[in-house]
DNA sequence: ATAGGCGCCTGCTGGC
DNA sequence: TGCCAGCAGGCGCCTA
């Protein structure tokens, strides 16, 4: 579920509901998250106060006032939000702190426990496992002289490159076909036939795309909600995502759907092109 | 280097 | 009506 605009819109939303509360209690469920919640980490979070919500591509990042940090991933269907500790815990509720004197509580609910959460001591461990893991740019800190770079240097396709989190972390399968329809290129466009033109237009449409639908709070199509636990509204403004066989909104010929590493990609088959020939620059 | 497949999970939809 | 394959905002591991 959540990509980019969706871990914004939750961070920015428990920012102000997290940010000088303190931790008062944990309770973790049996069954296990993507990664092992260990026991440890329980006295390590009670009575710390959070000291800043923060987010880098789709890991959310809670900052406590020992310089600990707790890591956050949402996976498909994570929903991280703080609701009054009165409200009735729903199923796959796997994670729950109780804030201050226990009337608010932060939830993380994950019906397919793709998603995960990690104590690291400090700051510096969790850039390191950033680090490690290759995690890439910002896309509205993407230089275009790398990103030109990166694109020139790979033969994988458009498509591919997106969904790469070493490439730009935050763009995920909605965001990335979006994007591609704004830039008007083909999602089956190997990197390195793309020209400098295309790929600072690829570039700005991957911010345009992602601003708006920050705008929007993210897309809800099944299980997101943001921090507050609203829904976004950016599913509204889909133009291929999701809409095979539907007009394309620019030029009116019906939405393709494919599978491209690997995802379902949606395009139009006109206003994107075709997939270029092996030597082909256009523009 | 990179494509493709699988596995991790649960729930919902559509076609028969 | 009922069953089941196929699909879903992610990602890491394996093989070829």
């Amino acid at each position: 579920m959540p990509e980019l605009p969706e871990v914004e819109t939750v961070v920015r939303e428990l920012r102000p509901r997290l940010v000088g509360r303190r931790i008062t209690s944990v309770r973790v469920g049996k069954r296990a998250l993507r990664r092992r919640w260990s026991p440890a980490w329980r006295r390590r979070l009670l009575g710390r106060r959070v000291t800043e919500v923060r987010r880098r591509g789709k890991w959310i990042v809670i900052d406590l006032d020992d310089q600990s940090e707790i890591v956050w991933h949402l996976g498909m269907t994570g929903q991280l939000t703080v609701v009054s500790a009165g409200q009735p815990r729903r199923p796959h509720t796997h994670i729950v702190l109780g804030l201050d004197e226990g009337e608010r509580e932060l939830r993380f609910r994950d019906v397919r426990r793709f998603g995960s959460a990690v104590w690291f001591p400090d700051r510096q461990a969790v850039e390191r496992s950033f680090t490690e893991a290759g995690l890439g740019p910002e896309p509205f800190d993407l230089d275009r002289n790398t990103w030109r770079r990166r694109l020139a240097g790979t033969r994988r396709c458009l498509k591919a490159v997106l969904l790469d989190q070493r490439a730009v972390a935050g763009v995920g399968n909605i965001y990335a076909d979006e994007s591609l329809f704004e830039a008007r290129l083909h999602p089956a466009q190997l990197g390195r036939q793309t020209s400098r033109r295309q790929a600072e237009r690829l570039r700005q449409a991957i911010v345009t795309v992602l601003s708006r639908a920050i705008e929007r709070r993210g897309s809800s199509i099944r299980d997101y909600v943001g921090g507050s636990g609203t829904p976004g509204s950016y599913q509204a403004e889909f133009r291929v995502y999701g809409r095979p066989g539907e007009p394309c909104p620019r030029c009116g010929r019906p939405i393709e759907r494919v599978r491209l590493a690997g995802r379902s990609t949606h395009f139009c088959p006109r206003c994107q092109g075709n997939a270029p020939p092996a030597n082909g620059q256009r523009d």
